[in-house]
DNA sequence: ACCTGAACACCGTTCAAGT
DNA sequence: ACCTGAACACCGTTCAAGT
């Protein structure tokens, strides 16, 4: 005795985004998500065309809680917190980072940070070639960043630099041919640490203001 | 009249990447390599533990084909050779960049890579910490563009920053709310182009000269 | 030691049917 | 308009058997 109009598609992607969060992309499976909606599989494909539908709806709706910062901030804190605020949305859905990197655009909520990046820069003065790249190469940092963040993390890499239930490098073991990485002893986690990510963002903002102040010498 | 031996761990691991090099990542199943290796399904099983095991096993492989960059280099020549070297042969794999991005470590053949530009940074003159940053932010802008790159430049975005075959954004259309992304009109394929990978490049390379210098200075 | 064959528990998706 | 049920062509992997 079926409810006509029980199912939408918001609903359906709103129930993916939890299942995958719960269990996984692998988990992600028409039958599985049918199970948690109370209804049989081919339901779904009244309210999304194909799995890859259904994935990159998903990935949209989640791209649409990314906050964006103050305006009126400056443009150095301003694409940082944006950076932060990325990451961090990025990290409460791990199993999507993956798919969300594969799409081949931004979608419509993307134009929305573009266009916050870009904004900040000009009106601080750079040029829009420069605007565009700087605005780029925040966001292929950022995203690239979570990217290579999530496996880690998954295999115990701490964000304060430590690794639980992992093994450490044999440091002591390596031959002659590694002798930096044998005296410097990176941590495991060095990818992934907090620090790291913010080493990393303040290099590219240091080069961008080189940048606007070389261009404002001319 | 099977020959006994015929098949072995490193003929199966390039026979992976052969398939998903023609056929894509989607195309890489026990079947399908099975066939192509002229053998039964359960026959790969002898050589490779599971499908993960494949996977990464090929990943590996690929990874041992890096080239790594003359250590006579001076550290920003060495460091950007090197980067576009790891964007060049990950572009030559495309379907295995993914995957690549979602292992958890580097492997035996990515800690050449690490020694690498570690070695590079500390003999210029870079305390170990600012090494190890600085290699990482090199390496993780560098492996993140390539894997926004490869769906990217599957959808028709091209090095050279134009597009094929697919639409442009109607910039005029766009409301009030994107007036910087309709004044700019940045390219699509910006996210991808040959030259956006050069500045974000330059960027960080900039920001760990000013740690370099402001170092000495003190 | 290495490969085979049949079987099991899954997939996404089609098609025709129900209400 | 929306949901159902059966079926099809696939998966990875197990197990027991061949040579």
């Amino acid at each position: 005795m079926p409810t006509p109009g029980r199912l939408s598609r918001a609903a359906v992607l709103q129930e993916a985004i939890a299942l995958v969060d719960e269990s996984g992309l692998a988990a992600l499976t028409m039958r599985n998500l049918s199970e948690r909606l109370g209804v049989v599989p081919m339901a779904l494909y009244r309210h999304v065309a194909n799995k890859e539908d259904l994935l990159a709806g998903a990935i949209d709706q989640f791209v649409a809680t990314l906050p964006i910062p103050d305006p009126d901030l400056g443009w150095r804190e301003g694409l940082s917190t944006l950076a932060h605020s990325i990451r961090n949305t990025l990290m409460q859905h791990p199993a999507l980072v993956g798919p969300f990197m594969a799409q081949p655009t931004l979608g419509p909520n993307g134009l929305v940070v573009i266009e916050y990046a870009i904004g900040l820069l000009r009106d601080a003065g750079f040029t829009d070639d420069d605007a565009v790249h700087g605005e780029v190469s925040i966001l292929t940092y950022t995203i690239g960043f979570a990217g290579l963040e999530v496996p880690r993390r998954a295999a115990g890499y701490q964000p304060d630099g430590s690794v639980v239930g992992a093994l450490e490098i044999p440091f002591d073991d390596l031959p002659e041919q590694f002798r930096h990485v044998r005296e410097v002893r990176p941590p495991l986690a060095a990818f992934v640490s907090d620090a790291q990510f913010e080493f990393g963002l303040q290099c590219i903002l240091d080069g961008l203001e080189r940048r606007l102040t070389r261009g404002r010498r001319r």
